[in-house]
DNA sequence: TAGGTAATTATGTATAGACAAAGTATTGAC
DNA sequence: GTCAATACTTTGTCTATACATAATTACCTA
C-alpha cells in the first residue's frame, strides 16, 4: 500500500471504569475516527508501540481491538508498514454460482482454456481461513460468445480430483458438486485495478486496461473450506448482479 | 449449552520448527478433528489451561486458535461452561430484505402490531460487532393475510427515528431507508427451537410449539452498523429462501 | 544514477502471569 | 424438597516482555 505522510495521531480517551472492555473501546474510537472523517480512506493509524504507549494500554489489548476491525475490513494490516484504512470500494453481494453458470443461465455461449492445472500449496495463497496444506491450482481463461472475458485462477483441496477436459467443457462447481461438494458460506471481495502487462495480454485488453477483481473463498455447511478463488475479469465486459450473503 | 460427560482430549502434535505459526497448527488440528469425527457436535474441548498445560503451548497462543473457529461458527465458548463443538443447524442465505418486503412481493396482506418501541442498551444485545451504546429496541408481531406469523425484535441506532404509525404502517427497512440508510452487509443465522410460553401466546400456537429463529446483523459499506435483528417465525409458517451473501 | 546492503520500522508470534466475571456444582439451613 | 450461599470451573480481559519477519528507508559504492 502506499505510505502518507503522517500517521494520525487519534483522539482516544479510554474509561477503565466502564464495563466495556478496553480493547472494544479502542475499536469503537477508531471506527468512529472512520465514520467522522477524523480518519480518512488510506490514512494509518500510529504504530502499535506508540498508540499503546501514549493511551497506557498493553499492546496485545490494541492489536485485539484493530484486529476486530481488520476482521470487518475496515482497516487492513501489512507488517513493517503499518495500519492502513481500508479504501472504499464496491462491495456486492453476488449469488454462490460460477461464472460459467452465470453465463450459461443468460444463454451466453461459453468458452473456456485451461492455462494450468497444477499442485501447490497454501503459502501461495493469502489468507483465507480453513486451507488446506496441499492444493490444485487452476487457471483458466473464460470466455463469452468468443470473447474473453476472465482469467479465472482457483484453489482446491487436493480430496477434489479435477481433469483438464472437465474444466474445459463445464463448470468449476458442477465437477466439484459432482464430487459431493456442498457451498454454503462464502466470503467475497470485489474490486478493481489496473491489469498486469501478462494479464492484458491473455484478455486482448490494450494497455493501460482496468479490470474488476473477485476474490470468493467458499466453505461448506460445517465451515470446511471448498475453494479459493482469484478471479480477474475486464472491466469493459463485465459487471456483477448481487443479493445478501450470510 | 447442555454439558458432556467429559472434554474430548484431542491427539495435537506441534511442530515447532514448522512455518507455520503455532496458533494456526492447533486451529487446523481442532478443525481436522471436526471433520474426521473425533470431534463430533455438542463434544466440549478440554479447557484451555488443561489443553496448553498438555501441548506446552502459551494460553493466549491456544485462545487465538480457538478464536479462529470461533470466528468461523466451527466453535461456541461460554465463560464458565467451556468450549464445545457447533451444533450442526441448517444456515441458509437469504435477502437483504424486510419480511415486510418480501411479504408484499408475494402478494399477502401485511399486517404489523406494535409491542414495544423502547430506548436500551447495547448491553442486552448479544455480540454483533459495530454496537453503538445507546439503541432503540423495536418489538413487532407481524401477521399475514390476518394470520400471525412472526415476532420481529430489533434494535436500532439512536440516529434513526422511528415511530409507532410509520412502523405499523410499512416495513422497518422502508423507514430506515427513508433516513438514508444503506444496507450492504448482512450476518445473518438461522436456526430452531422451542418456543417460550410467552411467544407462543403472542403467535397463537399450541404448547409445545417450533419456532424458526433468525439473528441478523446489518451494516452498511463502511461498516457501520445499521440494526440489528432477532426474529421467532412460527415454523408452521415460515421457510426461508436464499442465497449467497458475503 | 542505479544497484546492493544494512539499518530501521512496524506488525506477527509467542510466552508468562494475574485478576475478573459468567456459569455450574455443592453444601447447608429451613 | 427448596433455596440461598459458597465454592469451583472455565473463559474473558489485561499487562508485560521478547524475538521473528516482512517491508521500507537510508546509505554506500561503482
Amino acid at each position: 500500500m502506499e505510505p502518507v505522510e503522517t500517521p494520525v495521531e487519534l483522539d482516544v480517551e479510554l474509561d477503565r471504569t466502564s464495563p466495556v472492555p478496553l480493547y472494544h473501546q479502542l475499536a469503537l474510537a477508531i471506527e468512529r475516527a472512520i465514520e467522522t472523517g477524523a480518519l480518512k480512506p488510506g490514512d494509518r493509524l500510529e504504530n502499535e508501540v506508540a498508540l499503546t504507549t501514549r493511551l497506557g494500554l498493553a499492546r496485545p489489548t490494541a492489536r485485539q481491538a484493530i484486529q476486530e476491525l481488520v476482521n470487518r475490513g475496515m482497516l487492513v494490516r501489512k507488517r513493517g508498514v503499518g495500519t492502513q484504512v481500508v479504501q472504499p470500494h464496491v462491495r456486492r453481494d453476488v449469488r454462490l454460482t460460477s461464472l460459467f453458470d452465470d453465463l450459461e443461465a443468460a444463454g451466453r455461449e461459453v468458452g473456456t482454456e485451461l492455462l494450468e492445472l497444477a499442485p501447490c500449496t497454501a503459502e501461495e495463497v493469502l489468507d483465507p481461513p480453513g486451507l488446506p496444506d496441499e492444493l490444485v491450482r487452476v487457471r483458466r481463461l473464460r470466455s463469452a460468445d468468443g470473447v474473453r472475458l476472465a482469467i479465472l485462477t482457483n484453489y482446491l483441496p487436493t480430496w477434489y480430483t479435477v481433469d483438464a477436459a472437465g474444466l474445459e467443457r463445464t463448470g468449476l462447481y458442477a465437477l466439484l458438486r459432482a464430487q459431493g461438494a456442498s457451498f454454503r458460506i462464502a466470503h467475497q471481495t470485489i474490486g478493481a485495478r489496473l491489469m498486469t502487462p501478462a494479464e492484458a495480454e491473455l484478455l486482448g485488453e490494450p494497455e493501460p486496461a482496468a479490470c474488476v477483481t473477485m476474490q470468493r473463498s467458499v466453505y461448506d455447511d460445517t465451515g470446511r473450506f471448498v475453494e479459493t478463488g482469484m478471479h480477474v475479469y475486464r472491466a469493459s465486459q463485465y459487471t456483477v448482479r448481487t443479493s445478501l450473503v450470510v
